[in-house]
This record gives C-alpha cells, sequence and structure tokens, in this order.
DNA sequence: GGTTAGGGTTGG
C-alpha cells in the first residue's frame, strides 16, 4: 500500500527512511533533488478522484506548510501536489482535509496554475513505484476514509459568484451550443444561463469525451453545474469547467419528471436537487423562458426562415465529402412545396419516402461541413433535433424559372445561433405528440397500401416457394387483419422503421419456452410486470404461513362475527357477515368464514352451509363472495371445485382481516385462480366495497378488495427464418386469436393447453428439417422499446390465426 | 493539468 496511515504525528517523522532529508514547502525549487527528499504540510484542500487520459486517474491536493512562521513568512508555503493512478483512489480513501501527510518519492514541475491560484511556482507530482504517502488523520477525521460523510453540496446564485471561485450551480439554459471540436483537444459546450436572481452567465465546458458534455435539447432545459470555475470576461461573469466538474441536465417543462440526463453512472441526487429543478421550472414559466423558442413544426415553416425542427429521421445519403442529405419528416404537410433531393440510390440508407413524399411530408435537408460528424451517427428512425434550419426557396432543377420556388432545407456550416444538430431519445416528454401524429400516419399508410399496386410487384420480394395445396387445407395460417399489404422478406422487415406493419411469409426455426407450460405468463396492464404463474408448491407455501399467523378471529368494524355450532363437524365455527347481510337481506352480501377444518371435514361443511338453517346463505353462494380464513391450498382447491369466488384470507395480530400474499392467488373460481399484482394493489386491506355490484366476477371482487387484477396471457418467441434471413419475433398480445384459446380458460383446462401444443407440433414437429415445416403467412408489427434509456427495435406476430386440422 | 472559447446567421 502506497499510503500508510501512522496514529501520532510524531510518528511521521521516525517512519521517514534515513537517506530522506526533510524540506519545508517554501524552500521547494524546480532543481531540489526530489530523490532524497521528504516534504511535509497539511492537506487544505482535496479533489476528487477524475479519470485523465494518459495516466487513467488523476486526484489534485493542496498542502500547506505546518510551521506557522514559514506561512506568514512566505506566499509559497502551500504546494500543489498531484496524485496519479491507484495512488490517487488510495490518497481518496485514506486521506481527509485536515490530515497531515509526508510525502516522498515526488518529483518537481512548474505550476501552471501559478498565476490563477497564486501557490507555490512548482507543483509536486506523485506516480510510480518510489511515491509514498504516510498519513497521521487529523482529531476529526475518521481513521478510516471510508467512513466519510457524503459532501454535502452547496448552490450558489448566479448573481453571487466570485471570481476565481469554484462553485455548484443551478440555471435555466437561455442559449446554447451543441459541442463543437476546438483547436485544442477537447470539445467545447457554449451555454448562457439565468436563475431566480436574474444573472445571466455564460458557461464554456470542454471535454474530450462527447458523452460528458451538458445533454440539452432546448432552451428552458434546466442545467446543474458541479465544480465549475468562476471568471470575469470582457466585463462579465463566466463559468468554466475546472478539474473534476461535472454536469446533469432536466427538462424544463413543469410537470413532466424529474430525471437527471446523464452519462454519469454515479452522481448525487437527492430530494432538494429535485426541489431546486422545480422552482426553477416554475420561475422560468413564469419568466416565459420556454415559450419563445419553441420548435416550429414543417406546416408553419415560412421561406427563407431560420428555425429548429424537431423530426424522424426517415433516410440519409452522403451527397460529397462535405454534405449529407437527411429525408425527415415530423408528420405535418408543409405550406410550402417541398424540394425533392435525389440521391443515388446506393448512397441512400433506410425507407423509402414515396409516402410522405406524396403528402408534401418529406424535408430534404443538406447538412454541412462540422455538422457531418453528427449526421453520421444517425441511423434511420431516430428523432432529431435541428438548430437554426435554413428553410431555402429553390426552383426545382430542370424546371423553367417561372415554376413557384420549392423548399430546401439547410444546416449551415458553423455554430452562429447554436447551429447543429442532435438526436433526442425518444422517451423525451416534448416528443410524445410528434410521436402519436407518426403513428396514426403509420396506420393510415398501411391501410393505403394496394397490393394490386402492379408497378411494385416486381420490386417486392416474392417467398421463394409457394404454399402447397395440400399444406393450405391441413394447416395454415392467415392474416385476420385489412392492411392489404405487400409481402415483404425478413429483411426487409429489419431495414423497416418504426412503427410499421409487415406482412411475411416465413418458417419457425425455433421457439421460446419449449416447455409449453411456461408460455402462461400474469400481466399487469398497470406497470406492465410481467410474471411467471406460481407452481402450486409455492402457492401452498403461502397458505400454510397464513394459517400459522392466523391464531385469533378477525374483528372488522363492517362484518359482525357470530359464532356457529355445527353439529356434523363437531366444532365450532365462527362467521364474519357483512353488515348489510344483517340489515337487508338482499345478494349483495357477503360472509366471511375462520374455521380450520380439515378437507374431509370440510366438504360436509359447505353442504351443510346449503341446506336449513342457513338458508340465506344459499343466495351468496350463487352470487356473492365468499372469504374464508384458515385453509390450506388443498382444502380451497376442494371447496372451490363447488363454490364461485372464495378469497383467502387471514387474521393479522391487530385482529384486522388481511388478504394474503399476493403471490398466491387472491380469488379461487371453479377451477381458475386470479392474481394480483403485487405492486399496484393496496398494500394493506381495506372494507370491501359491495354496493352497486350486480355480478361478482373476478373484475369486480378485485375492484372491491383494492386489487389490481393481473392478466393471463400467452407469451412465446418465434425464430423466423426465410430466404433473406432470420428474425426473432414475440407472440402475445394477439397470442389468444392465434391459438384462437382465452389466456385464463387455458390455464385451468387441459383440453386447451393441448391445443396451444398441438398446434405448435405442427408449426415446428418435433425432429424435423426446416423443409418439413409449413410456411406461415405472418402479420408483423414493428415497434419500439424503451430500456434503460435505450431505444430497441422490436418485432410482434399480431393479426394472425392458425387454422387447419390439429 | 491548465489548450480549447468567450453566442450573434449563410457556401452549398
Amino acid at each position: 500500500m502506497p499510503v500508510h496511515t501512522v496514529k501520532d504525528v510524531n510518528d511521521l517523522d521516525t517512519k521517514v527512511p534515513p537517506h530522506l532529508q526533510h524540506v519545508s514547502i517554501s524552500n521547494l525549487k524546480l532543481t531540489s533533488d526530489c530523490l532524497h527528499r521528504s516534504v511535509k504540510g497539511k492537506v487544505v484542500q482535496k479533489g476528487p478522484v477524475v479519470s485523465c487520459r494518459q495516466r487513467e486517474y488523476l486526484l489534485k491536493a493542496v498542502i500547506q506548510g505546518e510551521d506557522p512562521q514559514q506561512r506568514s513568512a512566505s506566499q509559497h508555503a502551500s504546494i500543489n501536489v498531484i496524485f496519479f493512478g491507484t495512488l490517487a483512489k488510495d490518497f481518496s480513501q485514506s486521506v481527509s482535509q485536515g490530515d497531515i501527510i509526508l510525502l516522498a518519492g515526488f518529483t518537481i514541475s512548474k505550476s501552471p496554475s501559478e498565476q490563477t491560484d497564486k501557490l507555490h511556482p512548482c507543483h509536486l507530482e506523485m506516480s510510480g513505484p518510489d511515491a509514498c504517502v504516510h498519513v497521521c488523520p487529523s482529531a476529526g477525521s475518521s481513521s478510516s476514509g471510508s467512513t466519510t460523510s457524503e459532501p454535502k453540496y452547496t448552490y450558489i446564485p448566479l448573481s453571487e459568484l466570485k471570481p476565481r471561485s469554484i462553485v455548484n450551480v443551478y440555471g435555466v439554459v437561455t442559449f446554447f451550443k451543441q459541442p463543437f471540436p476546438t483547436k485544442g483537444t477537447d470539445y467545447c459546450s457554449t451555454l448562457k444561463i439565468t436563475d431566480q436572481s436574474n444573472a445571466k452567465v455564460g458557461c464554456t465546458i470542454f471535454s474530450e469525451k462527447l458523452e460528458d458534455h451538458p445533454k440539452i435539447f432546448r432552451v428552458g432545459d434546466i442545467i446543474r453545474l458541479h465544480r465549475v470555475k468562476a471568471q470575469m470576461f470582457n466585463g462579465s461573469m463566466t463559468l468554466l469547467t475546472t478539474l473534476g466538474w461535472s454536469t446533469i441536465t432536466f427538462d424544463g417543462m413543469i410537470d413532466s419528471p424529474v430525471e437527471p440526463r446523464t452519462s454519469s453512472r454515479t452522481f448525487h441526487f437527492d430530494e432538494a436537487d429535485k426541489h431546486t429543478v422545480e422552482a426553477l421550472r416554475q420561475w422560468a414559466a413564469s419568466q416565459s423562458l420556454l415559450t419563445s423558442e419553441s420548435t416550429v413544426p414543417l406546416s408553419s415553416v415560412q421561406p427563407k426562415m431560420y428555425f429548429d425542427l424537431t423530426c424522424q429521421l426517415l433516410s440519409k445519403a452522403c451527397m460529397d465529402s462535405r454534405c449529407i442529405l437527411l429525408k425527415v419528416w415530423d408528420g405535418t404537410e408543409c405550406g410550402h412545396s417541398l424540394l425533392n433531393v435525389a440521391a443515388a440510390p446506393d448512397a441512400l440508407e433506410g425507407e423509402s419516402t414515396c409516402f410522405q413524399d406524396q403528402q408534401n411530408m418529406t424535408a430534404n435537408i443538406l447538412v454541412y461541413d462540422n455538422h457531418l460528424e453528427v449526421a453520421r451517427m444517425l441511423q434511420p428512425g431516430m428523432f432529431l433535433r435541428l438548430y437554426n434550419l435554413h428553410a431555402v426557396p429553390q426552383t426545382p432543377p430542370g424546371q423553367p424559372p417561372d415554376v413557384p420556388q420549392h423548399l430546401v432545407f439547410h444546416l449551415h456550416g458553423g455554430t452562429s445561433y447554436g447551429r447543429g444538430l442532435r438526436s433526442i431519445p425518444s422517451d423525451s416528454p416534448d416528443l410524445q405528440s410528434l410521436k402519436r401524429v407518426l403513428e396514426s400516419h403509420a396506420e393510415k399508410q398501411a391501410a393505403e397500401a394496394e397490393v394490386n399496386d402492379g408497378t411494385l410487384l416486381d420490386v417486392w420480394y416474392t417467398p421463394p416457394e409457394t404454399v402447397g395445396e395440400a399444406d393450405t387445407e391441413d394447416f395454415y395460417t392467415v392474416q385476420t387483419c385489412d392492411h392489404s399489404l405487400q409481402q415483404v422478406s425478413l429483411a426487409h422487415v429489419k431495414t423497416s422503421i418504426p412503427p410499421v406493419v409487415c406482412h411475411v411469409q416465413a418458417r419457425v426455426k425455433s421457439y421460446q419456452p419449449q416447455k409449453l407450460y411456461q408460455c402462461l405468463k400474469l400481466f399487469c396492464p398497470q406497470c406492465k410486470t410481467v410474471k411467471d404463474v406460481p407452481d402450486d408448491e409455492s402457492i401452498a407455501q403461502v397458505f400454510e404461513e397464513a394459517l400459522r399467523s392466523s391464531n385469533q378471529p378477525c374483528s372488522e368494524h363492517w362484518a359482525v362475527t357470530s359464532s356457529a355450532d355445527s353439529h356434523q363437524l363437531d366444532r365450532t365455527v365462527t362467521m364474519h357477515m357483512s353488515c348489510d347481510m344483517v340489515l337487508d337481506n338482499t345478494h349483495l352480501q357477503m360472509i366471511f368464514l375462520q374455521g380450520k377444518p380439515d378437507a374431509h371435514t370440510l366438504q360436509h361443511f359447505t353442504v351443510q352451509f346449503t341446506q336449513k338453517p342457513f338458508t340465506r346463505l344459499l343466495l351468496i353462494y350463487k352470487t356473492g363472495g365468499l372469504f374464508f380464513i384458515g385453509v390450506t391450498l388443498d382444502e380451497m382447491c376442494i371447496i372451490s371445485g363447488s363454490h364461485k369466488n372464495l378469497v383467502p384470507v387471514c387474521s393479522g395480530e391487530d385482529r384486522r382481516m388481511r388478504l394474503l400474499d399476493l403471490s398466491a392467488p387472491f380469488l379461487f373460481c371453479g377451477d381458475k385462480r386470479y392474481y394480483g399484482c403485487e405492486h399496484c394493489s393496496q398494500s394493506s386491506f381495506v372494507d370491501p366495497v359491495v354496493s352497486g355490484v350486480d355480478v361478482w366476477d373476478e373484475q369486480n371482487v378485485a375492484k372491491a378488495l383494492g386489487v389490481q387484477l393481473m392478466q393471463y396471457m400467452l407469451l412465446l418467441q418465434f425464430e423466423l427464418e426465410d430466404e433473406t434471413g432470420t428474425l426473432d419475433a414475440l407472440l402475445w398480445e394477439d397470442a389468444e386469436r392465434f391459438f384462437n384459446v382465452s389466456s385464463a380458460e387455458t390455464s385451468a383446462n387441459q383440453e386447451l393447453q393441448d391445443r396451444v401444443q398441438n398446434i405448435m407440433d405442427r408449426i415446428h414437429p418435433s425432429g424435423s428439417s426446416m423443409a418439413e415445416r409449413p410456411w406461415l403467412a405472418l402479420c408483423l408489427s414493428v415497434y419500439t422499446v424503451e430500456e434503460n434509456g435505450r431505444t430497441q427495435v422490436c418485432y410482434q406476430i399480431t393479426n394472425t390465426e392458425t387454422r387447419g386440422n390439429l
């Protein structure tokens, strides 16, 4: 370990190897012989560990000579020390501000910051095998560095910045440029921010990594900067990144989620930060900071104007070494004719824009010079924002000059007025309305695509093999949608821009899960959780646990409790009835029972209940919910065989009635079991709402109990194959249609389970070769899913039914 | 480790 800790400050001196001579900080010179010197001082500043290109990690600290006389006599009693590599990390962990340290094995260089920090003209560098630190923790600091409390950040109002101070600030962005390359090693972001103090401060951010630059999408975004330096420039206060700076940004719209945009995995963010962002949003709204410069839809663009455009990329083409063509749309129709820029077909990447061209919805954007670097990274389907785009009127090439001019868009070189472009994550709050518009167009496009468009037939993919007559009669699939789309290849599907619907013909190369009972899942429509159906063993455990903990009968204010001796059962059973039942003998009543008979006696017991003297209960059996306390899963299965709507409950220590853990079914209904979502259901049992319900189905029972009902669904993944490649497609939303079964029924019905198995055996007979498997006509939905901030394209089999003999 | 830029329209 290169950092050694000692308990007593005097030990520091005894630790020094004898060949080292102690030298005071103020006496250090560039020419000093470092090999035989040690330096002692107090840590007065300690920076964070930051990554640097050459040596991976680096940490800067300032140490001050101990001798007070020395300090007053010399300005140079404090010196910068830079620790490299693992030493930087060790130092960060083991040393705190205020500790006394002794350094050996350093090298001396000229300090580049002498002018600004007024410290020693030299600095010390600690790296390599000889570098060695001894530390004596100060009384206040804890002995192990790991227990030091998390740093608390204070934020300075922008009007109170002092030159040369290193500060943390929040601000609303009033101007910004996307990062551009400098003449040095870094990219530079230029921005201007303001806050409630009304000061406007320019910021210059340098980083060689693009992903470290602030992710600013529009004026009004909120930015937080840590460890930036205040400086005067041209009579104005500015902020400049320093060593160890960091940033996060937020959407500026009131009510949008306060989610930090950052590439950093570790950043500090707490409730106080959330409040700061919310307060800044409110303030910005009151100052109309956001509204002034929102982006302009294509429908409002006028010739010669400069504007910001939010759009989706359809295709792109490289025109020459200084120009890339982007074809984009925002779902609105331009009021002026749009120029269609032709590109060499082999240079064009992405989807055909025919549909959009016809509607005067395709904007052709020529991107020049410094913007090519960003443009090259763009993929068709991405959402983009272009800043300071120029609408240029132009006479279409080859047309007489009296033809009305068409609009083409130029993203000129340079960065004036924030000119630039960037992709916007598709889950951004201000993209959602655009996405809805595009989706509605995509549906229209699918509907309008005509099968009988003979001119297209030749270019469209035709399947390598037509479906044989025998196959057709025997077993086949049909598309049940009215899309009337041309059939395309799987390769074509993979280049399509979501959202879109395609028709394909493919065989199944493989599918998951192989054990078909595993394809039955539970799905929460609220939080979209998908989980496996638990097996009986784990359900039985939940029941047994509930039994063990339910010693006392429940006492509920909404229920009347009475005990009844059953001569047949030879035991006392406590019943809980809803008050409604006592007051008003209607079919809306519920009964809650507590008892712990064994399975055999329960059978008698339930029979007894349907006979006198319990005639009133007969009504409830027919339509009502029935609640039991303290039964095992086996007993529950026996009772539910003959009765509808059984809700297993237990009694808590407070004698309140509780539902069992929601990993077990909350409702038994004949053979069917229903589950509640563990995230979206109310965690505590509340008074059941029993009035106004005519039919006690699973929906209404769930509602009365505050349970979010989970839906059964079938989920399979197919690996599809045709001559052009393979593609993984899910089957779930339309799985019931595909198999012609109900998922809920399938969960409790062997016949239906066999049906699913048989269909899969036809699609993919065990031991069959690809050639033996049937071609399936499938409708595929291509859509995107956001996962961990990444957009993923997914394929799903929809609108398809299996037909034929099984 | 200490530079770079420090907002303010364009060529196509």
